[in-house]
DNA sequence: TCAGACTGTGTTACTCACTTACATTCCTGT
DNA sequence: ACAGGAATGTAAGTGAGTAACACAGTCTGA
């Protein structure tokens, strides 16, 4: 590489960390020489047909020679137009993730899908978004800052939805290396919790906010000085009893009876949970995960990549 | 839309192919050759190293030679090595984002999102969409149309979240009166099964599709002329195994492990279908949601809504 | 059991994309 | 107006990826 340099030992910052290249892009546009943007807004003006084109294809689209393209892409902090391809291509996955947005998209065949179609599907996009707009990240960092050191975790959910949520968080949970345990029987969960430390965490997930027995589980962890973390409705009884409250209200409508919508939402908040979890354990929940995709990876008799994660 | 056109009825698929290249690498695996499985083998093992690595590295990290390398990248439905790569990397995103590799949490903030924020409820909503565009509503009503008379129903579901929408299946569909059971146990269910008749239904749930047992037990169904459905990933051997196959795919990224996004669509399918099997069965399912409704509204003093529903 | 075909894999040679080096043009300041 | 330098294009070079071929292992049928 280049001579060492004695009083800079700082070894070139390992991972350069880049953001996201459209907006570098944008940031270094006014630094360009006048064909480099040109390059910058053939790729801006079509980022798909950018990472699809080469070298040469970008150059005539810019209407540039090739040598210049590569320039560009060195220009803005890239090792080249391979270099440059690949982390467009990422971008384009990002954008997408926000782009998903709240398109309905147009139905392939109107007339073929029945009348609830989009009213099931308008509901659950409604949910995320909700969730989008009322959750606090911070109380979500707040949670799983109590979460990656705990000791034990109880993850309480009573009725049909709220159990499978219940267990849904534990599915999330446990592969981080938390030891959460799901649970849906009211009486268990007083018996569980009453065994809890402060350094134990109860997990309520309650659609409602008003299911008596889980308020009283959360009453009784107090006691204990558990920690507490709701998963519910905003303002309701159960909300108050937990120490954090992680919140959506959701519109329900009444004759579906049984909250749908709210699954989506709920569903939601389990994951930024996990994830927000994951991250705050590092590398402990890095390595637990490796583990698992070793031990499915691993090639055994049959060679399968099998379920674990199903 | 555009006038119908009978001579060519295909609707051309509306979608630009979202391909997701690592299930797609999954899903071809039984059909590769011995040298191209170790190229799977390889690039599972580690994507972001793969994405790093060119033709020659990854051929000396799966112990192959170079153009098996480049065959595999065909076998799996790439152009070549630099589309397979290109590919590669978008599936890697995601997985960046949810678990950034050693960013400082951001401290409680409220206002500012942590990094796998917009990862998390972006790919829900992604899930949403492709359900949207997947998923054939004409297949959706058959279901319904099998289920709204059946005498007896099995929701099975192995693993955590697959497990956890079959019991959410069984949450949907007993409202209306519908003599369904969730089952999370392999034994029981062909147990169970054994025992079915031809106006009895399975639904078999699995992100994956490649579940052996739960595969196995629909093969058993059929044998017995059970009617089959699938909720799972298209092209899998499960979606095979059944009747109807309903199927969306959605991409999986790598490090987040589970099917994360996959849950989101799946539980919205269950949501069509027991939209479908309410609106089929029509009377008798209003007369029971009317029940139900009227016993949790009695429950008496405290007016509770209760937990039923949850 | 052996011949023959076939699938699968490595080796070698080639092509093409990207890059480097160099020449030319255009701009800027004196 | 001219000199210097930055910006850009041209042409040659390098290396990654691919195609063509050859060989090995395996299955099939006589």
């Amino acid at each position: 590489m280049r001579p060492a340099d004695q009083t800079a030992p700082l070894p070139d910052p390992p991972a350069p960390r880049r953001p996201d290249i459209i907006a570098r892009i944008k940031d270094s546009y006014a630094g360009l020489s006048r064909a480099e943007q040109s390059v910058a807004d053939a790729v801006l003006s079509d980022v798909q047909a950018a990472v699809e084109a080469s070298n040469a294809g970008l150059a005539i689209r810019a209407g540039v020679s090739q040598p210049t393209v590569t320039r560009f892409c060195r220009s803005i902090g890239c090792e080249g137009v391979r270099d440059f391809k690949l982390q467009l291509a990422r971008s384009l996955v990002v954008g997408e993730l926000f782009l998903a947005a709240d398109n309905p998209l147009p139905a392939a065949d109107p007339g073929s899908a029945p009348p609830f179609w989009a009213s099931v599907i308008g509901e659950a996009r409604l949910a995320l978004r909700e969730v989008e707009r009322q959750l606090d990240p911070g109380l979500v960092l707040a949670a799983a800052a109590i979460l990656a050191p705990a000791h034990r975790v109880l993850a309480l959910g009573l009725g049909g939805s709220s159990s499978a949520l219940a267990e849904e968080t534990q599915n999330r949970l446990f592969r981080y290396g938390v030891p959460v345990t799901a649970c849906k029987d009211p009486y268990l969960a007083r018996m569980t919790v009453s065994t809890f430390r402060p350094d134990d965490v109860v997990i309520a997930i309650s659609a409602t906010g008003r299911t008596r027995e889980v308020i009283d589980c959360l009453d009784l962890a107090r006691t204990y000085r558990v920690r507490t973390i709701a998963i519910t409705t905003p303002g309701s009884a159960l909300a108050a009893a937990a120490e954090i409250a992680l919140t959506t209200r959701i519109a329900e409508y009444p004759d579906t009876l049984t909250p749908s919508a709210s699954r989506f939402a709920f569903l939601t908040i389990i994951d930024l949970v996990a994830a927000a979890t994951g991250y705050q354990m590092g590398p402990v929940a890095r390595e637990n995960l490796r583990r698992i995709k070793f031990n499915l990876v691993e090639k055994g008799a049959g060679r399968s990549i099998e379920p674990l994660g199903d």
